[in-house]
Formats: structure tokens, C-alpha cells, sequence
DNA sequence: AATAAACCTACTTTGTCAATAGGTTTTATA
DNA sequence: TATAAAACCTATTGACAAAGTAGGTTTATT
């Protein structure tokens, strides 16, 4: 399941993505558009920021600004920059929950394909993507 | 993200696969050999029932049985009945949530197609599949 | 100097998961 | 018919994360 702190970070990367034309976009002005409180969404845009996919510049004039051409990010990229893991669950989600149980869990196998269909749907969508308005990647 | 009723509820249904020759699995036994609480397994078992994929008898001599043969169940069927909705997201999960912004989101294609990638991903596995221990469907 | 913007730290509220505890009802069998 | 075995039912708890709020600090421009 994906929070709202996946799902926004999305939106604000297409939102800055759509509207900085080589200049930078202010934070207020995407709470606005995007309908999200910008106090909340402070605490997303840091994430981004880290990842270094997004670069801020302070002070007046600055705001947001993707470091990259919008095709070069993956839906993947920017959740699990955001949410963390996106395994399906705990059991793969880290090494240090070393279940005994692995070597012969009869569903293990199951939530590994599960983990690499989700990958592969994610990594095969762009940022790119999403702001053309295409359809295309539902099926 | 797959919590531990659906996980533990996979276990179960597989567990009464191989253990029950046409006899009736006491949850006590279930609890034992998967190394889970029995007073939890409570819980979910309750919900398998409750969706007509198991049968319990009380009393001296009962326990729990299939109602079908086990590559009647999918992987999807048993996972909706104890987790709830598999929607990866808050928007698809209930109509009732009804978004101002899905006519025009972005993002909406996304989790609708990547609703339809899992969805279909564990519906094309049933628990004979995985009490084969058949690792085919990693791919 | 004043203002605009990102940045930082801390807190609160709410809800769900994961489990525990203790009892009740039904059924077979001695 | 008493007893034991089994599923069934109701309530409670502790821990944790999500979602958001509040208020202040730093950096840059004009």
C-alpha cells in the first residue's frame, strides 16, 4: 500500500516537472495547485531534496527544481525514495529480519515474484510519462 | 504491503492442503507446526470461514477442512478475504472516497494499472501452485 | 534592512496491527 | 450423562506509523 507521502511526492515531482520552465517553482505555489497543505508538503520535498531529485535554492527567487530531464525518473525511484522499501512484505523487506523459516517457506517464492512484478511496472513508467497525460501504461 | 493475516492466512489454507487426508485439521496443530499463536490464528481462521473457504467442526474429532480442491483457491481470493481490498492506494480502495481530482489526475492511471499488474500477478497463482513448491511462477 | 523562500525540530492525533486473555457453545465418547 | 475436546465469541492492550500541525531558523535577493 502506498501513503499519501508516495502519492504526493509523485504529484509534486510531475507539478514541477509541468511548470518550472527553467526556473525555479515555489513550494506554496505547488500546495496550491496540488490541494495539499504545504507544511505536509515540506516534509516530502526534503526527501527529494536528499534523494537528489529535486534541487532547492533559498532565499528569494528560489523554489524546486528537478536535477534531471523528467525521463530519467522512475515511478520506483521517486516511491522508494519517499516510502521506503516497497517490498510487499517484512519478510523481504530487510536482511536483518532473517526469518528461520526461509529455506523452506512455500511462500516465500510467491511474495519474491510479487516484489519483481511490482518492480518491474514501476521502473517501466517515467515521470515522463505521467505528465503526458498518456493511458498507454494501464495495460 | 501484505500484513500478517493474509501471510498467516496463506499458511493456514496451505498447511490444511497437506495435512488434511479427507479428516478434519485441529488449529492447535496448525499453530504447532507453523509456529504462530493459536489464539491469533483464531482471527483469521474466523475469516476464512467467514468467506466459505474453510469448514469448521466443533466439538471431539473437529477442525478445519477445505471446501474445495486447493487449485480452486487463488492466491488473490485468500489474500482479499483477510487483508481487505488489495488497492494499492487510498483513492481505488473504496468508492466512497471519492477525489475531486479524479477526472483530471495524473497519477490515477498509474494505480489503476498498477492495481491490475497485481491483481492479475496473484490471481494466476492458486494454493496447489504453492503447496506444489513449484518456484515456476518467480519466472 | 526587509522580505521571501527553503530548511529544521518537535509535537499531536488517530488508527491499525498484532497479539493476549478469558470465557461460551457444540460435539463425540467413555 | 458427565467429561473432555474442539471451535467460536468478545473485549482489551501495547506499540507503532501515518498524517498533519506549529513555530522557529537560515539563506539569499532586492
Amino acid at each position: 500500500m502506498i501513503s499519501t507521502r508516495g502519492r504526493y511526492a509523485l504529484r509534486v515531482m510531475i507539478d514541477i516537472a509541468e511548470n518550472s520552465d527553467d526556473k525555479y517553482v515555489r513550494l506554496d505555489e505547488i500546495a496550491k495547485r496540488q490541494e495539499i497543505s504545504e507544511k505536509y508538503l515540506e516534509s516530502i520535498v526534503v526527501l527529494l531534496t536528499r534523494a537528489n531529485f529535486l534541487i532547492g535554492v533559498r532565499g528569494k527567487g528560489g523554489g524546486y527544481k528537478l536535477v534531471k530531464p523528467s525521463d530519467k525518473y522512475t515511478v520506483k525511484d521517486i516511491l522508494e525514495a519517499t516510502e521506503g522499501s516497497l517490498s510487499p512484505v517484512a519478510c523481504l523487506k530487510d536482511d536483518s529480519f532473517n526469518c528461520p523459516r526461509q529455506s523452506f517457506c512455500k511462500t516465500l517464492p510467491l511474495w519474491k515474484g510479487l516484489e519483481k512484478t511490482v518492480g518491474d511496472y514501476l521502473s517501466s513508467i517515467t515521470l515522463a510519462d505521467l505528465s503526458a497525460n498518456a493511458d498507454d501504461f494501464i495495460i
